[in-house]
DNA sequence: TACCAGGTAGCGG
DNA sequence: CCGCTACATGGT
C-alpha cells in the first residue's frame, strides 16, 4: 500500500480512457498476475509490489510539464486536456497489450473487456490476493493462451478475431523473448516487428507501441481520433510541435471525444 | 432493430 | 499508391 504524491492522478479517468480493459470501476485493477485496489490516491496492494504499481501508473513521470506545452491557442486541445486532468499512460504488458488490442479491432470497449475477461477465465489462473481481498483471474501467459485452440477461442465472442489471437499465441510461445527483446528498441523498430503480427495493423502497433512499450512517440489513429482530426484539425494536426510525446496528447484527445458524443 | 465499434487483409485500379 | 469490401460478434 502507498499514497499517490503526484497531482496529475485521477483513478476514474485513467481507468475510462481505453488503454486498459481490466481497470474497474470499482477501482480495482488487474494487471498480469497481479492485482491491487485504487481508493482516491491509496493504492492498496501487497507491499512487495509496491514499485510495480508505481511504474504501472508511471508515477515517475511529471505529466504537468506535457500539458504545459500545449498550445493555448488550440481550443480543442486545451478544453481535452483541462477534462482528462489526471489521466497518465500506463506501463502495461507488451504480451497483454499485443492480445487485448488485436481483439480491440471493430468491438465497442464494453465487447473488449467482455471477450478479455473470458480469455483470462478460461486460460489464466486463479488467484487470490488478500490484500485487496478478491479472487480474480490472471491474463494468462503465451504458454497458457497456446493452448487454445481456434474454435475454443471463438467462443470468447472473438469473431473472425480467433486466428490472429491463436497465431500470436503461437509465435509467442515459440519465441519467448520476442517480445521482451523489443523493450530497448526504438519506435520505429518496434511497430515495424509488431507489424508482422497477423491481425496487426498500424493503429494496433502503435497502441501496442504507446501502452506496452511506453513509446509516448506513438499516435495510434482510430475511427475516435480521426474524426476529431477530420473536423477540428482539417488543416493538419500540429504534430510537430508535440513531436516526442504526441501519444500522450492522443490520449487526452481520445477520452475528451469519446465523453463528449 | 438497425447501426456501430480504439481495424485489417486482400483485392483491383 | 490509393479506394473499396468482407469480416463475426455483441453493445446500445
Amino acid at each position: 500500500m502507498f499514497e499517490v504524491k503526484c497531482k496529475e492522478f485521477n483513478y476514474d479517468v485513467i481507468a475510462d480512457s481505453g488503454q486498459a480493459f481490466r481497470m474497474g470501476a470499482d477501482g480495482v485493477v488487474i494487471a498480469g498476475d497481479k492485482c491491487c485496489r485504487v481508493d482516491g490516491r491509496t493504492v492498496v496492494c501487497d507491499d512487495a509490489d509496491n514499485d510495480f504499481w508505481i511504474h504501472y501508473f508511471d508515477l515517475e513521470n511529471d505529466y504537468s510539464a506535457y500539458i504545459r506545452k500545449i498550445d493555448k491557442k488550440d481550443k480543442y486541445l486545451s478544453a481535452a486536456a483541462d477534462y482528462g486532468r489526471g489521466i497518465r499512460i500506463l506501463n502495461q504488458d507488451p504480451w497483454e497489450m499485443l492480445i487485448t488490442f488485436i481483439i480491440s479491432q471493430r468491438k465497442n470497449i464494453p465487447a473488449i473487456k467482455s471477450s478479455v475477461e473470458s480469455i483470462c477465465k478460461k486460460w489464466g489462473t486463479e488467484r487470490y490476493n488478500k490484500i485487496v481481498n478478491i479472487k480474480y483471474y490472471s491474463f494468462p501467459t503465451p504458454k497458457q493462451l497456446s493452448k487454445a485452440s481456434i474454435e475454443e477461442l471463438r467462443s470468447c465472442g472473438l469473431g473472425y478475431r480467433d486466428e490472429y489471437i491463436y497465431l500470436a499465441a503461437q509465435t509467442v510461445d515459440q519465441n519467448p523473448d520476442l517480445l521482451s527483446a523489443l523493450a530497448g528498441k526504438s519506435y520505429e523498430d518496434i511497430r515495424d516487428e509488431l507489424l508482422k503480427f497477423r491481425g496487426v495493423g498500424i493503429k494496433v502497433a502503435n497502441c501496442v507501441a504507446l501502452f506496452g512499450f511506453h513509446k509516448i512517440e506513438a499516435f495510434p489513429i482510430d475511427v475516435w481520433i480521426q474524426r476529431v482530426l477530420d473536423m477540428y484539425y482539417a488543416n493538419g494536426f500540429p504534430f510537430e510541435r508535440y513531436k516526442g510525446f504526441a501519444g500522450i496528447i492522443q490520449q487526452y484527445i481520445f477520452y475528451f471525444v469519446r465523453k463528449n458524443s
